[in-house]
DNA sequence: AGACGGATTGCCT
DNA sequence: GGCAATCCGTCTA
């Protein structure tokens, strides 16, 4: 069961420790429609600050990227090749842009919502990469930099938190800079994570 | 003011 | 496996 831990204090912590850790909470987005999410199952890391050439916040502050740069618990989202919507958990303490990538979920909540935003009743496909995330929640880009919590989008950590040895770890997918790093998680052998299989075991 | 290209996805062969 | 779709932030002039 979940606990109802809204905006858990530990997001303003490093992101290198937040994005394992986000993988078995909930994630749930609410709209006129419903609430629709479900279980983190992948995220990837992002450190502006820390010269991660990968990262949105690598050349400095834009107003797209404003809402990086604040607190842990912002919400930051953006608009992927003109069609998707990503979204991103902001950790660590303002200033230091660091954010999470939500890569997948395992839906729980919505399932009937999500399926019809997502034109597919494949539960694997509902919420199984960034883009596919986004729109299975109904994201709006008017969302970024609203507060976890205090907007329509929620988070739940776990009672218990998924034993370490469930959690696989690799490099981030789709990037061209900074491939190297280890800054992906994943909830090991889950038919919701993405990438290929070589990356989801 | 105009060009460029991406933290992706789905449909094609 | 290849590639088009499609928007807007960002860069250059």
């Amino acid at each position: 069961m979940q606990q109802a831990n809204l905006y858990p204090d530990w997001l303003g912590e490093d992101v290198l420790a937040v994005a394992p850790r986000l993988i078995g909470c909930t994630l749930v987005n609410t709209t006129s429609l419903g609430p629709a999410g479900g279980v983190i199952v992948e995220t990837e890391a992002y450190a502006g600050s820390n010269g991660d050439a990968a990262s949105h916040a690598y050349r400095g502050q834009t107003a797209r990227t404003a809402p990086m740069f604040e607190s842990g618990g912002t919400v930051y989202l953006y608009r992927s090749y003109g069609i998707h919507i990503c979204l991103n958990l902001v950790t660590g303490p303002a200033g230091q842009a660091q954010a999470v990538l939500i890569r997948a979920l395992a839906p729980t909540v919505g399932l009937d919502l999500m399926a019809a935003r997502r034109h597919t009743g494949v539960a694997a496909d509902l919420c199984r990469g960034p883009g596919r995330v986004g729109q299975a929640l109904g994201l709006a880009l008017r969302q970024s930099g609203t507060r976890l919590g205090e907007g329509s989008l929620q988070l739940y950590a776990p009672e218990t938190p998924p034993p370490e040895a469930t959690i696989g770890r690799s490099r981030r997918i789709g990037i061209t800079q900074a491939k190297d790093n280890l800054w992906r998680w994943y909830l090991k052998g889950s038919p919701y994570v993405s990438g290929p299989p070589s990356l989801r075991q």
